[in-house]
DNA sequence: TGACAGACCATAGTTTCCCATATAAACCCA
DNA sequence: TGGGTTTATATGGGAAACTATGGTCTGTCA
């Protein structure tokens, strides 16, 4: 199971490229294709990302999912209303160049409010890419969030 | 199950490298990855640490919970407010050298605020990192209340 | 022919690996 | 049982390897 940790902020040059972390694309060697998958979150103001095999999967459980509700029609017919297909659309792959960067189309970097620097953050088994200045701000608020939850609670349950 | 026991403290060297207590290595030995997750903890002011087959198992109920209900939209759409996306976001993977050895990167040191030296403290199935110091006040805090609570019941039931 | 994307090359700063050593614990044998 | 010996653990340091980053070159498409 490919697994995404933990925060790393690097800058995006002139030309738009940023290096993905050196985790991260350990990650995604064993994937067939050397890049990644991005589009823009829906919920926050930030890129979603994860690996080929990631959205293959998707792709099939969805497919398995229609053609098992006997929805045949629908897999091949199928409007273009789904999230799946809503989100396709939206996604770019971005293929590692030789050092192990990518370049952020602009349509991504207006989207998320990237300029010379990115933060690539994990998230299990994906993970997303945020203007520093914004993550700090939602990850210091999930914390606190967290915590006042947890104090509250008295336990971690 | 893997659980850890008792106390160590250990010595930080200038590059931020620390022993784990060989008990605690032991207990990872099965472990496929070797090495650990550490992250700030949301209660104190100190590290929570564990193998990586723990952070794989939460990593997978997670995944398989979206996946199972079909709601592969969660998997896209998914937010950033769960729990497990804010710890992914702080936790480390922390591998050993041929020593035995971990690096603690300065976002960790710093929130648990540990500078020359590191206590291990066992806590059955994971473990804590704390500054020596701070530990010292907090068990004794600890052992401290609990007297009190058992004078008061009589008991410790 | 000029703009641009992609491939290629260079490099500084870290990080990891490997070896050395002291101290402490376990062991063994008389 | 006691002393000596071996083993393991924790720690330190130097060198090789890697990462992130910037620049240059070249082929392509308009």
């Amino acid at each position: 199971m490919t697994s995404f940790l933990s925060t790393f902020v690097n800058k995006v040059d002139r030309k738009g490229r940023v290096s993905v972390p050196a985790p991260f694309r350990a990650s995604l060697a064993t994937d067939s294709y050397q890049g990644i998958i991005a589009y823009p979150s829906m919920t926050d103001t930030a890129l979603d990302g994860f690996g080929r095999s990631m959205l293959e999967e998707l792709n099939r459980r969805q497919l398995d999912k229609t053609m098992s509700d006997g929805d045949f029609e629908q897999a091949l017919l199928g409007g273009s209303n789904s999230v799946v297909d809503t989100i396709m659309a939206m996604a770019h792959e971005l293929p590692f160049d030789g050092e192990g960067r990518i370049v952020l189309p602009a349509a991504l970097t207006d989207a998320a409010r990237i300029t010379d620097r990115a933060t690539f953050v994990g998230r299990g088994s994906r993970f997303q890419i945020w203007s520093p200045y914004l993550f700090e701000d939602h990850q210091r608020g999930a914390v606190a969030a967290l915590r006042a939850r947890l104090a509250t609670r008295g336990d971690g349950a």
